[in-house]
DNA sequence: CACGATTGCTTTGGATACAATAATTTGATA
DNA sequence: TATCAAATTATTGTATCCAAAGCAATCGTG
């Protein structure tokens, strides 16, 4: 079953990164709680466990609001992932890799393969893609074994770069996201080799360029907006044009 | 003002760093608040707190329990660690650093030196140089000006390995530890070094192998207790026996 | 007319009361 | 005696109530 915390704090996450509930707003607990037809208690609940996540801030000396995060914001948060990432893959290159993760991998480029042999970059194509690559990714993160690790890169995720990845994507042209899909798939292929060859700093190098996937894209909205602040409103209307 | 959630989180906290709350030991709100003086509410959203932290698990289908960590768990934690302030350490290599930086630097290399031209490794020696430690390590992290590497800097901070490296400490022999602070503050200076100079890379694997120092400590325990499980127990009673 | 203080309102933080759910114990039957 | 079921107990989740702390607006005074 859900707890009614749960839903509340999943709807908030939900409407902050696709700007429903616009950065910089303000965020009072009485409005939220009417709005969502629960009480007070896990609204109040919700707001600090998101204020951990670093999706709120506080509001003077009172209360909270919807932090802003700028292009900067979002690189940065990339290449901590990058830093992430490649500190697994190093370690799982180092244990040696198994069967299961093999397969698995495996799996995935040869997914990316199939998917990719096509004419034109419909968004079929480019959400099929990102499930593999998450499911790569994801992989390499659990076969590492590293509590700490993992949890770190789960409170990177919950940072909004991956709803302005969304957006930015759609700034790019037909050809560019061809160029970044294939650049990305054959990375993974690539890392998998050196996983499987044992090669760890060469994994790790290999993923720290990877993620430079994702800042790339995000650099298109960089290029767009002249200067670095107030990604996330645009990135709302983007992303609930292309949800609705 | 302090709220009164603030000081439950800090004292549930500290109560889990050391001991008073055993690893594994389930925590009910009711008994809790009891023995804190307070409702149930604080310390509801102090549980919730402490699990995103990672120090509370779930235990079944009701409540939490304390995690319990390993040798392993803190050895991966001090890893994570290392990537992320190397990181930080190229980040501030490759902007350059500030003058204050510099200064701030040059200070903790400066001060390291004088604490050290000592005969004998006193408790008040590695209680200084621990505090020059912080300060260095937290002046290259604020300047890389990187807000999710802070956060996740300070989540890692949140997980009970700055208390294993204490309890470590106190099964060293006086050359052990006077061998690895002499190593610290020569990487400190290194450290130092390639920031002035701009070398990214070299900063950035300078820092990672300083990771080791913390980390060679902390296998003394694994040496001592026979295999990785059951840190924190033990840990518990020396730290306390070194406060009282 | 402007500045300040006091009063009233809004909003948050905490406690308690209530409902729902999981665990445990007890009793009955096979 | 063992196992299963039912009931009771314990504990969590949610709502509401109360108190304290800001913030605003208005009124008074200089």
């Amino acid at each position: 079953m859900s707890t009614q915390l749960d839903e509340v704090l999943v709807v908030i996450r939900e409407q902050i990164l696709n700007g429903e509930l616009k950065a910089g707003e303000r965020l009072a607990e009485i409005p939220l709680a009417d709005r969502l037809g629960v009480s007070r208690t896990p609204v109040r609940h919700a707001l600090t466990l998101l204020q951990a996540e670093g999706l709120l801030g506080t509001a003077g000396a009172r209360g909270y609001e919807v932090k802003r995060f700028s292009v900067n914001d979002i690189t940065d948060a990339i290449e901590v992932r990058g830093a992430l990432e490649g500190l697994a893959a190093r370690t799982v290159a180092e244990h040696g890799i198994t069967r299961r993760l093999r397969n698995t991998l495996d799996g995935c480029v040869a997914g990316g393969d199939a998917i990719l042999d096509v004419d034109t970059i419909t968004s079929d194509v480019d959400t099929a893609f990102a499930k593999l690559n998450a499911r790569f990714h994801n992989a390499i993160v659990e076969e590492a074994g590293n509590a700490a690790l993992s949890n770190a890169i789960s409170l990177n995720d919950k940072l909004p770069f991956a709803a302005a990845a969304s957006v930015a994507w759609e700034f790019t042209t037909e050809s560019q996201r061809r160029r970044m899909l294939l650049r990305a798939q054959i990375e993974h292929s690539l890392i998998r080799d050196a996983l499987v060859a044992g090669q760890g700093a060469r994994a790790e190098s290999l993923m720290k360029e990877h993620a430079h996937v994702a800042m790339d894209a995000v650099r298109v909205l960089a290029r767009e907006h002249a200067d670095s602040d107030d990604v996330v409103p645009e990135l709302s209307v983007r992303l609930r044009s292309r949800a609705g």
